[in-house]
DNA sequence: TTAAATAGGACTATAATGGTCTCATATCAA
DNA sequence: TTGATATGAGACCATTATAGTCCTATTTAA
């Protein structure tokens, strides 16, 4: 659980490309053909990344996309945020009236607490940090990936525990 | 996005909610009650949560359910786990014919550090935490509560973007 | 034996997501 | 000016996942 959508998975993928070459323009199409991703699919995403301001979009012929600000300072739970909205474990009431638990809202106002947790994990992780190779010694956890699907997966289990 | 469903939601409850009896055996039908979800729905989430060991189940009369564990000793991460299954953000081929993208498979790998940092964080939040109540200081983002809704959602946005 | 409880699984309707398509707009070059 | 190339915006559908319900078997105490 806490799935993250596809796009957002292309996302990451787009934003990880760019940063290799941050000085020249590249075209939706150009994209598409280098993340073997369909062309409206990847629009769909780039649209999404340059209205949060993450990519800088030119239009007209030699148009495209270009990063907009150094991938030292885009973190992961920017991009996330971009193409899935707000990070929101829950949903919750802000009418007292629609909650009939009173007795259980004391934990409502805990979500916060991990929420905060999550979202400062994400946005600890950097996109210059997705180029760099990752040290053997830094996966703690498990991991396990999953065959037959079309495109990555990570899971982690509590204690060593994996499912495929 | 990084949505977790409504079953978790209630999932947690639930664990809340037992966490403050811990000595008494509660039925699913006294535990629909006092939460005011359907029961057959409760009793999905109760399933989940004994299969993964974090409930003790009673068949027959008297029976019921009761806390496994110290709430001190269960994380959040691992309630999480026990009705969605494991956390993945991602979905990944684990074979390198499905992948036509060696290029950027470097990426694959640093999914895993957004993983554990995801899990990390919520593996680090237990349930004792979740009855105590919040200091006002320990809120760092902004927090909305949106409305007409069933449940509970505190969601959070980068630098103080609302959104509802 | 009966009532009360969990265990397990099948099933359906709704919602979310992924993906596609179409049209409008902007820019450059011939 | 015209055509080619590019993004911008939004409608649209199909598939999937989720939530929720229902039914039956099993266990236990009175």
């Amino acid at each position: 659980m806490l799935r993250m959508g596809k796009l957002t998975d292309y996302g990451i993928v787009l934003m990880s490309y760019l940063a290799q070459k941050t000085d020249v323009q590249h075209s939706a199409h150009a994209l598409a053909d280098a993340v073997h991703v369909p062309l409206p699919t990847v629009k769909k995403v780039l649209k999404a990344l340059s209205q949060a301001g993450l990519l800088n979009s030119e239009r007209g012929a030699h148009g495209g996309y270009s990063l907009n600000l150094s991938p030292k300072k885009i973190s992961v739970a920017e991009i996330i945020t971009a193409i899935e909205g707000p990070i929101a474990l829950t949903e919750c009431v802000g009418s007292e009236s629609h909650c009939d638990q009173e007795n259980h809202c004391s934990i409502q106002t805990n979500w916060t607490r991990i929420n905060n947790a999550v979202f400062h994990a994400l946005d600890e992780v950097k996109l210059s940090d997705m180029l760099v190779p990752q040290l053997a010694s830094e996966s703690v956890n498990p991991i396990h990936f999953y065959p037959s699907t079309n495109t990555m997966a990570s899971v982690i289990t509590k204690d060593g525990e994996i499912n495929g």
